[in-house]
DNA sequence: TATTGTTATACTCTATAACTATA
DNA sequence: TATAGTTATAGAGTATAACAATA
């Protein structure tokens, strides 16, 4: 029924390119996020935003470009920009031009903990990501992966996928002993 | 008090490769994601395992073993293990030598959504990440990140963190509006 | 005493759908 | 009608700590 053309597999390189990819992010992001929480108990996700934030000139930014760098769904956003929002760190307000958009806006106890996490987030990306890097190495990677995030970016994500039912999720039947 | 020494800044392509490794990492697992799910209903980590389990000659592994190549926590093996072996996708069984170990088996039923998933796997790598690629690319990509992937493992993850109290994340007393 | 694995629990995060308001 | 953003809700996943059994 559902017989795709097997297609051929990939070689070892192609392979030992995933594989890597993969298992150094992981690692990665995860000694990232306990750097982060450790320091300024921010997420990862809350950190991309303020970072974000801290990057352009103002300090500010619609939450739809937001959306659009960093989360995956509108309403996780929201969720995420009202933590830190809560917590004193960005303020949202109306946008001027768009009635409908809100503007968010890093504040300066935010800055303070951009200011507070950084030393210890590049000491982290040194320490495990650059450090047993040549200069060459690093340049290489910079530019191989920024074709590929390119590429991603230029393709759009396709919609209207066929759902199917439930086998491996968690169901309220659950029968096994 | 916590003045650490503001370590220099990153370079350019130190900042270029750690921001496109995330962002590539970050779309192409959630591509994968998706893909995995609708082929399979299996999420990352389940596909990893039965990955794993059946990249082996009998198809066996002790749960400390695959904790360490996947997960980061113990229960959280216990946790995907079962809900893999609800499905029938592995079977566990007390291990033979030590009898506090576990062992895990992949069924027939396993193999057969993994290879019901492998091609539509490969062709979200080829179409997202490997696309844009020439070989020489590939080739370096596998080779860096290979040696950034032994350098990570190499690093004993450091224990004992000092905990903080909680400012960011949710709190019980959610005052706001 | 140290290690293997499970369980109970609490919590974070994310996505979907329904909804409001403006363009 | 389409877009921006929020809310309600539901569910997956993870980690921590306590626990049982064996080495």
């Amino acid at each position: 029924m559902t017989e795709e053309a097997s297609p051929p597999p990939l070689d070892p390189a192609e392979l030992g390119a995933y594989f890597a990819l993969i298992e150094v992010s992981s690692l990665l992001r995860h000694t990232v996020e306990q750097q982060l929480r450790d320091a300024g108990d921010l997420s990862y996700v809350q950190f991309q935003l303020l970072a974000t934030l801290g990057d352009t000139a103002d300090g500010t930014q619609r939450m739809t470009e937001l959306a659009d760098g960093v989360v995956y769904s509108r309403s996780g956003l929201t969720y995420q920009v009202g933590l830190l929002e809560k917590a004193g760190l960005v303020a949202r307000s109306p946008s001027a031009e768009d009635d409908r958009g809100v503007t968010v806006t890093i504040t300066e106890a935010g800055r303070d903990v951009l200011a507070r996490v950084f030393p210890g987030h590049i000491d982290v990306l040194r320490q495990l990501f650059l450090e047993p890097l040549a200069r060459e190495d690093i340049d290489s990677l910079a530019r191989v992966l920024t074709v590929v995030r390119d590429h991603m970016r230029s393709i759009p994500p396709r919609s209207a996928k066929p759902r199917r039912k439930s086998a491996v999720r968690q169901s309220p039947t659950g029968g096994g002993a």
